[in-house]
DNA sequence: TATCAATTGCAACATTGTTGCGTTTAATTT
DNA sequence: AAATTAAACGCAACAATGTTGCAATTGATA
């Protein structure tokens, strides 16, 4: 199989991640990265750390793309099923990892993935608009 | 208020949805309208019939954007809530209306909008492959 | 230190969606 | 039926986002 490596630029997305509450799009992370590398390289690190489960991707209903660091305690199978809240003011997309919706699916279905994204206004945005 | 007008475009898009048995991207449709008008119209008739309420949006874990038709019994206030199952083999999404998450929010959060998509093997190609 | 595959930078490209503006057209009024 | 007029349109140009090929660089290992 392939080996991973560690290398410079690797190290300083995953440090954004780390100092950021909220999730980051591919834009807002190179912008924070300043220069350090080609914004190519950082598809390619958000797609390497996706398949090592370091983080998750998260897509909104208007079409924007943004990428959460995962807090997972070591499950032997990791299965992303919480919830992200987008807001629509201030446009920040934040983990609910308390949030996880039931449902029941009709029979036939195999459920690899889901993808459970919540819109309106974040508690910041509710507070100081009235 | 702005009035709205029925075209020849708006009625082509509208009958290829109601053709079609899973949701439409944009170029599906271009594709099925054969050039019969510019690609621009097609997103400007999109999101009239969004406003409309008379199609909704549904956006992808793999950053696709589908459209299916509304099939709501005019319901004074009208809440796209159901799920959609996207297949990660044939790539057609389908609308589960029957499916709704039921879950709990943290308080201080407004929802106005949930998108819930599932991605799997849809019954079709959950038989053909074994 | 030598090796070598993983990673990177760069250029080029593809796809998707948006905007401005002059022209056409559907629906209403005369 | 003709005039009116704002909605809708086509076209060109642009922006944002993501992908690919390839030569050069570099991290990990021997
Ligand atoms: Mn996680
Ligand atoms: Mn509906
Ligand atoms: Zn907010
Ligand atoms: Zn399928």
């Amino acid at each position: 199989m392939k080996t991973t490596r560690n290398t410079a630029a690797k190290t300083a997305v995953l440090e954004v991640f780390e100092k950021s509450k909220t999730a980051l799009s591919h834009t807002e992370i190179h912008k924070q990265l300043n220069d350090l590398c080609d914004r190519v390289t950082i598809y390619r690190i958000l797609d390497r750390l996706i398949n090592e489960d370091i983080i998750h991707k998260i897509s909104n209903l208007d079409g924007t793309v943004k990428y959460a660091k995962c807090n997972h305690s070591h499950q032997r199978v990791h299965i992303h099923n919480h919830a992200h809240f987008s807001c629509e003011n201030c446009h920040e997309i934040t983990c609910l990892e308390s949030v996880k919706p039931s449902y029941i699916m009709p029979h036939n279905y195999k459920v690899n993935e889901i993808n459970f994204t919540l819109s309106g206004l974040c508690p910041k945005c509710l507070n100081s608009n009235i």
